[in-house]
DNA sequence: CCAGGCAAGGCAAACGTTTGCCCCCGCTTG
DNA sequence: CAAGCGGGGGCAAACGTTTGCCTTGCCTGG
């Protein structure tokens, strides 16, 4: 249990104060140039590493180098590419990620957030539960930084990076009319979450503007898991004039639903099309490779904690709001 | 910025000194049963939350709530489930996590080790990078609770958590034999890996026990991504005498391989038959559904993460170590 | 020659806990 | 009646930093 060295014994070695030790550490307050040669030495000989837990307990709201992530599950591949994106430019700047999967469960967030704060990270990076989402107004109002990403919160003023949902699902929708598909079953997410009501609104402009008709039994609504985008899809799929092509709004959805086309035996593309949300491991080798809308979740992550690095350095600046353009990739399963 | 309550704000409000209240708090001391009313109710009214940066700071080495867990990827399924299991464990302890990526870098982890020495971290869950791992030894003799996942430290006397990499490997390939195939193709894992070594252990000996050689130009090595899948199977394939069936020793890997094979327009598993360690998110709706060796990502999370805590709680307890079952998922790959 | 200024660096408080030590008081015991 | 004891709770140090303020000595301008 050998103690690491602290700042009294750099100070002790070196000879001066620890007040001295520190302030050439943070480059703070003038030091002389020999000094500084003497302590940056004695740093050296005793493998010298600021204690990072000290540090924030004194320095609140700065450079304790601790970033907050709040995410639903970290086993659906979008938000473990956006984690990735976060921790990857944390790292370069020497911050490190304290993850968290909340699970859509609105306890879980707030114990999350509570720890967050009680940690005293610098930010906060997470897609809020819903639009209103007070637990998170609180924090804010705490003044802790916080970036949004994937959904956004409707009051806040909040830094954000989105995709744009309704574009994605414009664009892939407009490529299944194209195709010559008149009733297309929709699987939608929540109605109740951002990006869910996007997609289906891509979805309805897709048709308005093709002047096809809006069928409500052919839009259901799951919760963006694998179980329910089986369901609907078998639901759709059993239905007496059934749809043509199935548009789903995310990745998990879109395997349930590959598992019911499985199931009954239908081929794709000829006897029904399908267009999914977020782009698969295994799409680009699928019999038939399957055509999504990719989005870039890596790079959401990416931009999320450049924002948030930039306003922990300076708390006034304007607030941005970022939208990254999702990618149609054209495969053969539509 | 509204500071939250502290010790002390407890203590004015419920007129005692605040080592009372620091006492009633963690049970530890006598304290009147009035007395502590009092304070439990000034808690509440004070919406009193410890900190948690401070108590880590004091009580060095216990109950500072924080596990690490450091990771080649979390981009990797299998570490996301993995990654998944500690969480939900900790989380039931009130303990938040401290998620990074090493990539298989050896600064990185460094890097990290220290990050995690330096907030105090009362333990740490982590894949050693190879099997004789100084860094993680020097943190071990620091003093700091370590349990290794998935692969394992030749020496330290730690507790861990493994698969049974050769029975999953030696079940897979006894089925590819007694699937008729004789000349089976392997895409190994990095030879100085434990997980490699250990599968590619399992081929020969199904090879052994069935009399079959062993032929160096079908057994080719890569670095466990997905390009060196590709690469080695369009090696494997382009032999003149190319093998009937692949085994492939990870998930990115057999994904790689897939391309290959689907380049080369191959049919699966009439002209190539494939087995794959790890489960994929779409192997079961694949065309045809894969084989796999689906090994318990979660599980490893959870029993590491309650191994953790148990010896967070009495580090002389002996060390165990545990070793997991992967099962064969038979479809039709092969 | 002196006041003022500035560079260099020391002193000590503060962050919010935990914990060893001590004190007080009332009761038991011999 | 004195000594001992144990329950209840206060005091203050300690964890390792950062930082406001102060001291010192030297230099410069008037």
């Amino acid at each position: 249990m050998k103690k690491n060295a602290s700042l009294v014994d750099v100070a002790r070695r070196a000879k001066v104060n620890i007040s001295t030790v520190s302030r050439t550490i943070n480059q703070t307050g003038k030091i002389g140039m020999d000094t500084q040669e003497r302590v940056l030495r004695a740093m050296r000989e005793l493998g010298y590493k600021p204690n990072r837990v000290a540090r924030r307990l004194r320095a609140r709201g700065s450079s304790s180098f601790l970033l907050g992530l709040i995410i639903p599950n970290i086993q659906n591949i979008f938000f473990a590419d956006l984690a990735r994106g976060v921790e990857d430019v944390a790292y370069r700047s020497n911050y490190a990620v304290l993850l968290c999967n909340y699970d859509e469960d609105e306890a879980k967030e707030r114990f999350y957030l509570d720890v967050m704060q009680l940690e005293s990270v610098d930010g906060i990076i997470l897609p809020p539960i819903h639009e209103e989402d007070p637990a998170v107004l609180q924090v804010v109002r705490n003044g802790t930084p916080v970036v949004c990403v994937d959904r956004s919160l409707a009051r806040g003023g909040l830094d954000k990076v989105e995709v744009d949902n309704h574009l994605g699902a414009l664009r892939a929708v407009e490529h299944m009319i194209a195709q010559g598909h008149r009733r297309i079953g929709l699987i939608g997410g929540p109605a109740d979450s951002s990006t869910g009501k996007e997609r289906t609104r891509g979805y309805k402009d897709a048709h308005l503007q093709a002047g096809l008709p809006l069928k409500t039994e052919l839009m259901r609504f799951g919760d963006f898991k694998q179980e329910s985008g089986r369901t609907l899809a078998h639901e759709l799929l059993g239905l007496t004039d059934p749809p043509s092509a199935l548009f789903v709004c995310n990745g998990l959805m879109t395997a349930g639903a590959l598992e019911a086309i499985a199931a009954r035996g239908l081929k794709i593309p000829r006897q029904v099309g399908i267009v999914g949300f977020d782009e698969l491991p295994l799409a680009e080798v699928f019999n038939p490779p399957l055509t999504v809308v990719r989005q870039p979740a890596y790079e959401v992550g990416k931009c999320a904690a450049e924002l948030l690095l930039k306003r922990i350095e300076d708390r006034q600046r304007p607030t941005t709001s970022l939208k990254l353009h999702p990618e149609l990739i054209l495969r053969k399963s539509c």
